[in-house]
DNA sequence: TCCTAGCACTCTAAAATCTCGATTGCTAAA
DNA sequence: TTTAGCAATCGAGATTTTAGAGTGCTAGGA
């Protein structure tokens, strides 16, 4: 259990090493505390045999271990307000009628990572409420044609499809068959639909069935897609942490593998701190992450930075967001 | 004019250091020419004052001046055939009848990022050609509908709009109107004809014009977008002249920045090579480039590499992509 | 006239050394 | 329990040293 004083002396020195990135010294905190620098470097050394602070070497200040950043965060850290202008910018977006959910979530994730300097990750889905709708088909010419399918929730998605000598009764058969037998289905449920229900009755009334299954099974399932979105990147750059090649290069190619980001999704629905090794991305950096649901679309959003990251501004512009989009 | 000698030292000067990274000095060359190092040292001397070469300090070897490229590029390259194993990638994917042209692009350029550590980008819009097809109209509940948009070639193009108190008949009405007038048009003359043909049929005729008409013009202009994919970004960080971060932050922010990516257009239609200075993008950097064209697509691939690149390879590899897209 | 061997000179990159200042841990006294 | 005082530690940066690669120039040979 740590003391009041202990307590304040770590929360002190992670504020301060996320300020200015350098090692902490105790004559910077007793100037802040009531006491002699020496006996701030008695509690220093209780609070680095705790394992909540680590030195860079014999002589330097404290820096927060893992360990310090997770007692800070559970423990220490007060959400503080956001500042206006903050908030007025994302406004702009959540006020804009004309943008889709995906595009707001886009919108506000490059406002936050302008204003954080930090990387945003979105990983959108549509909602298990979308349900089939409609499949209709443009012919384009007597080879091509569009098959376009559209949800309840007024998702669309379209593929162009060649085919040769298919009469273009064929194709309107098929697209009949597949409209009676699918519409209404959520969109989760069609791939097995599909497979088991339809592609027999297919099979069984339409020559040249495979083709036309496998162009019209592409575009049912492409609309249950995950979608996955790194906004800010290159701020990645910007943090003394990832001065060096090497890591930065770790980390790019972990934010372009999208079976890693599509990983950062748990059941949990609050707002999630995973710092250093307990994340998957990097032992360097932390990520903080919510899942958010509408019922067009489902997904979660992401921030990664520094483990030196400003906790108390990323949670709660999350938080904002989270509860705009859901509303 | 250079002498038969000079070229020859320039020419191994200029491959050596493509290849090794390291100014190149007076033995390296003599012991590949028949001739001792003073006087391939007299040679380069020459080279110098001409300008082809450069010292990095007085005691280093030689390095190739931008002028030293040009020449070398203009003068002395030789096309080598491509190798078994990079044809073979490349067909796979040109073989795949499955994808459309822009997958094509991108899928071949991830493999010319990927055998050569460059960086690719394209930039592709449709063709002149393409003209408009159908406008069709599929509501989703009673405020919400999609508008969906289909070219000749067989390009789609949607976009949900959300109206309130409007009847549908209302909308169908409109779609109607656009449609007699507006099918068969270029996609190119579609904004201009929107604007002064249908607008004011459109207000003469149809109450809450102005969401209406805003809505189509959204999704009829979008098709004529260009679109903009740069590939391998992260090649940039495998070379040492971008060693230090804020060479890299440059050019990334380069690289994000449409307008100057749109700019890397021209009217030449042959592969073209931008040098350093002779690019917008970044002294440090050498820009290939090739415009290609379809019935159904035109636009630009671009290789961005280093100075020192493997400029035979790249042309070969444009080339041939060139050849296999327009075929 | 052109080429080349030889040599003094230059300069870098890496290793080694030095210096300064920040910060620590410990001790002894308040 | 706290604090003042002090020797000890270490890194970051400046400075020096060293080794080696490469040059330009000169003078003699083809």
């Amino acid at each position: 259990m740590l003391t009041k004083r202990q307590e304040n002396i770590l929360k002190l020195i992670v504020m301060e090493y996320i300020k200015l990135a350098k090692p902490v010294g105790s004559k910077l905190i007793c100037d802040k505390l009531n006491c002699s620098s020496a006996t701030v470097r008695n509690e220093m050394m209780q609070l680095e045999e705790m394992g909540l602070l680590e030195k860079t070497h014999t002589s330097s200040g404290r820096v927060p271990s893992e360990k310090g950043y997770r007692y800070y965060v559970d423990n220490l850290m007060e959400l503080k307000q956001l500042n206006g202008e903050e908030v007025y910018k994302l406004q702009t977006v959540f006020n804009n009628s004309q943008l889709e959910l995906s595009d707001v979530l886009n919108k506000s994730l490059e406002i936050i990572s302008e204003i954080t300097s930090y990387t945003s990750v979105v990983l959108d889905t549509k909602s298990h409420d979308n349900k089939l709708k409609e499949i209709s088909v443009v012919p384009v010419n007597s080879e091509i044609l569009v098959v376009i399918v559209v949800t309840d929730q007024g998702y669309v998605e379209h593929k162009n499809i060649e085919l040769h000598n298919v009469s273009l009764e064929e194709v309107q058969k098929t697209v009949k068959l597949i409209n009676d037998l699918i519409i209404g289905t959520p969109i989760d449920e069609v791939s097995a639909k599909l497979e088991f229900e339809i592609k027999p009755v297919i099979a069984k009334y339409v020559k040249q069935h495979e083709i036309l299954y496998n162009a019209f099974y592409d575009v049912l399932t492409d609309i249950s897609t995950k979608n996955v979105n790194v906004v800010g990147k290159n701020n990645i750059l910007k943090h003394q942490e990832f001065g060096n090649i090497d890591k930065i290069k770790d980390i790019f190619s972990k934010l372009d593998d999208k079976s890693l980001l599509e990983n950062i999704e748990e059941t949990n629905n609050d707002i999630n701190i995973y710092i250093g090794h307990e994340n998957k991305m990097s032992p360097d950096v932390t990520v903080i992450k919510t899942n958010y649901k509408t019922s067009k679309d489902e997904g979660t959003i992401a921030i990664i930075g520094p483990k030196r990251m400003d906790y108390d501004k990323v949670v709660n512009l999350l938080d904002y967001i989270k509860k705009q989009i859901e509303g």
